[in-house]
DNA sequence: TGAAATGTTGGGGCG
DNA sequence: ACGCCCCAACATTTC
């Protein structure tokens, strides 16, 4: 029998009491509760995840610390592993819950998923993973926006009237005692972002109380904590991305009136809509998970060379800011932006490698890896995107390097190799004269690689790649 | 959310 | 004193 007044809260990206609307709605007037975790096998064999053992464990741990959570309050989590239809329909079976609640997701297997569900079980979608629902985000003529600064304007736009009020947790919460679920495995999560809801509190408390407002400027600074570092608790949902928009428009809102600070934090808000803009475009361009998004752009003739895609990988290109930039992926699952820009430039053009290899390759260890901003941002780098960059813009990684990292600290950070290289050969140590790379025990082709290609002449072998692919 | 090549200008050295 | 050249420094164009 159905006792409809208990419902199945279905977590799947939102990992958080706080400002979750399916929790709310299942645990509405004080009822039960079965908050439930399915582990997809097609999701963990993917292409995209079946590798990801970083990513894995950070959300074993945001779902041992939600579970924490909610026993805190009187509930828990119960986790099965299964088909999705399958589990769902046993579990309402064994309990006779009514409905089943859950945040709207927009990844193309997602939306194949629940619309299959949604057929058979009685499934309601809620409030998704991003602020503005894809679908609703149209250009006048009813098509995608595929420029993001018109798109930032209409969603701005469209914010702007909502409501900014944030749904608090439920202060108490009861899971049915004979609901089964299996013990969450074990992964090993990295130090660097500590998995959970509280964590991502923490880190947004501590981004909210300076450095965004000074956001603009040290953003790109590889070397400060200029960013909010809040890119795996969005992936996850342990924050409400709607919550973080409304707390910097509140910022924005005490502050004066054209105060400097507030110029900060809408750029900061800016990078919140680039999320929300890659969600929209993988929802209504799916084939980008497949080929370029610009149909002219297709015909690149990449480059095969095993050898320098693995240099790439593992940070031995002897470019010191790539390389620091792939060590911290590897070390900790998560890379400065800016870094991210910067190998993704010399992949991509330098190598005249196929940008699908680095992004795999980030999807395989970025604990915020998403398909959505993953695939938009490989896209934008490789100039085969939606509002791309031009594909003549090449980095040059010793001027990004003195730009961005002005002291080495970065580099030496993550390159500890170069850690006693004087600072003016910092970016670019095979300039360094022999007796200074034995005084600083860093000999290159030997403690360090020597450049695995020569900036120049690779900038020109990029161009003429691609000029034959816009001229043909 | 570049960088390199090319063009322009203006000050100072020097015949 | 004058014009020529050199070359920073900056601006514009091109990839």
């Amino acid at each position: 029998m159905i006792k409809s007044d208990l419902a199945i809260w279905w977590i799947r990206r939102d990992l958080r009491l706080q400002d979750n609307p399916p929790l709310c709605a299942a645990a509405g007037q004080g009822r039960a509760i079965i908050p439930l975790f399915i582990l997809d096998p097609e999701i963990l064999r993917s292409r995209y995840h079946s590798d990801a053992g970083a990513r894995r464990a950070f959300l074993l741990g945001g779902l041992r610390s939600l579970d924490a959570d909610l026993r805190k309050r009187g509930g828990r989590l119960i986790l099965r592993e299964g088909r999705p239809l399958e589990v769902l329909g046993r579990i309402l079976q064994e309990t006779g819950a009514g409905l089943v609640y859950a945040a709207e997701d927009y990844s193309p297997y997602s939306l194949r998923r629940d619309a299959e569900i949604a057929g058979q079980l009685p499934l309601r979608l809620m409030q998704g993973v991003s602020i503005i629902p894809p679908a609703a985000l149209l250009k006048a003529d009813g098509r995608p926006y595929t420029v993001f600064t018109p798109f930032s304007r209409a969603w701005k736009a469209q914010t702007l009237p909502l409501s900014l009020d944030i749904l608090s947790a439920p202060e108490k919460l009861s899971t049915p005692p004979d609901v089964g679920g299996e013990d969450i495995p074990d992964g090993a999560a990295t130090e660097t972002f500590v998995p959970g809801e509280s964590a991502a509190r923490n880190r947004l408390e501590l981004f909210m109380r300076g450095p965004v407002f000074h956001y603009a400027e040290s953003r790109d600074q590889l070397a400060a904590v200029g960013t909010s570092q809040l890119s795996p608790y969005f992936r996850f949902g342990m924050l409400s991305a709607r919550e973080a928009f409304v707390i910097a428009q509140n910022a924005i809102r005490s502050a004066e009136e054209n105060a400097p600070e507030c110029r900060n934090v809408e750029k900061w808000i800016r990078e919140l809509i680039w999320r929300e803009f890659y969600i929209s475009v993988l929802f209504h361009f799916p084939h980008v998970l497949g080929k370029e998004f610009s149909p002219t752009l297709r015909r690149v003739k990449w480059r095969k060379d095993a050898a320098q895609l693995r240099s790439w990988q593992q940070g031995s290109t002897g470019y010191p800011l790539v390389d620091a930039g792939m060590r911290e992926l590897l070390g900790c699952g998560w890379m400065h932006n800016r870094a991210r820009m910067m190998v993704a430039s010399f992949l991509v053009k330098d190598l005249l490698i196929d940008w699908h290899e680095g992004e795999s390759w980030f999807m395989r260890h970025l604990i915020d890896g998403d398909p959505a901003a993953n695939n938009g941002g490989w896209q934008w780098a490789a100039g085969t995107g939606t509002d791309a960059t031009p594909y003549f813009r090449i980095f040059n990684p010793v001027l990004q390097g003195r730009r961005f990292d002005p002291k080495g600290t970065y580099i030496r950070t993550w390159v500890p190799e170069l850690e006693r290289v004087p600072l003016r050969y910092v970016h670019s140590p095979w300039e360094m004269p022999v007796s200074d790379q034995w005084k600083a025990g860093c000999r290159i082709g030997k403690d360090y690689p020597a450049p695995i290609v020569d900036h120049a002449q690779a900038r020109e072998r990029a161009l003429e790649a691609y000029q034959l692919t816009v001229d043909g």
